[in-house]
DNA sequence: AAAGACACCTGTCCGC
DNA sequence: TGCGGACAGGTGTCTT
């Protein structure tokens, strides 16, 4: 599920409900997920979390005793419900909070993570060697450029590589590289400053259109039934193998690119 | 050094 | 309707 987006959305909609209120309890209902849940959560009860930021996809809940990561996976997502509500079978973790809040971990797949650290959050492994944030201005044409120069690898995975930018999905990459008309398969040195600065446009563009649509949605994040919100209507190649192009009808084409599906126009994107 | 394969796990969908 | 197999929004790590 989780994009970037979505992570951002997911961050709005619960801050308010578990922001300046103690940590009054932490069930780890199932540790095991990508890596461990470690016990030394427990360091952080009678804690309050004083601010939520968002770093590529993880959520960083800070405290006065360290900073709670957590990354949602494939397949996670954070609810909030009233404390005491009953677990589903697949809510692995839970902070409880003294306003009567309860955070909850959802993670059918278990690729997600809860992590604790005390120290400086830019020196934390997972963090400390990702690329620039795709809605700052330091993620601009003439890092793409520069960074490509001489290098053969396909746009497409360029553009996933957490090292060069964070935070574009599959499903994003597919859509950005539709935008700007660009062949997935690209090699990187062959594309000219002109079409990085088109392709920045429109990341840009699509990931910004998709946080204010899950914009629509925050409610969801409160209670049990909701779910975030999907642009699916809104993808114009992603999942539409087969289906004609919205600009040229001819039908698109499904490829895998570092086993990851891609889809493209071949007409369109070149 | 860089590219590719693989690992983690469950749920869902498709074809037979 | 049932069943096996492919595949899914991510990303760190191991193998070429």
């Amino acid at each position: 599920m989780p994009e970037l987006p979505e992570v951002e959305t997911t961050l709005r909609g619960i801050s308010a409900h578990v922001l300046n209120t103690p940590i009054t309890r932490i069930t780890i209902r199932n540790p095991k997920l990508r890596w461990p849940v470690p016990d030394e959560l427990a360091s952080l009860l009678q804690q309050q979390i004083t601010k939520i930021t968002r770093r590529a996809k993880y959520l960083l809940l800070s405290t006065d005793k360290g900073t709670i990561i957590i990354h949602l996976g494939m397949s996670g997502s954070l609810r909030i419900v009233d404390s005491g509500t009953t677990y589903d079978k697949h809510d692995h973790v839970e902070f409880c909070f003294a306003n009567g809040n309860a955070l909850r971990l959802k993670d059918p797949r278990r690729f997600g993570a809860v992590l604790w650290t005390n120290e400086s959050i830019d020196e934390h492994p997972l963090l400390s060697h990702l690329g620039p944030e795709p809605l700052s201005d330091e993620f601009n044409s003439e890092l793409l450029f520069a960074l490509s120069r001489n290098k053969t690898v396909a746009i497409k995975q360029f553009i996933m590589n957490s090292k060069i930018v964070v935070g574009i999905g599959n499903i994003y990459a597919n859509e950005a590289l539709f935008a700007s008309g660009i062949n997935p398969k690209r090699a990187v040195g062959k594309i000219s400053k002109k079409r990085y600065e088109q392709l920045c446009i429109e990341i840009k563009r699509i990931l910004e259109k998709a946080i204010s649509q899950g914009g629509t949605t925050l409610k969801d994040f409160v209670g049990g039934t909701g779910k975030p919100g999907y642009f699916k209507q809104e993808l114009l190649v992603y999942g539409r193998k087969g289906l004609p192009c919205m600009q040229c009808k001819s039908p698109l084409k499904e490829i895998r690119q570092g086993n990851r599906s891609t889809v493209y126009c071949t007409h369109c994107q070149t």
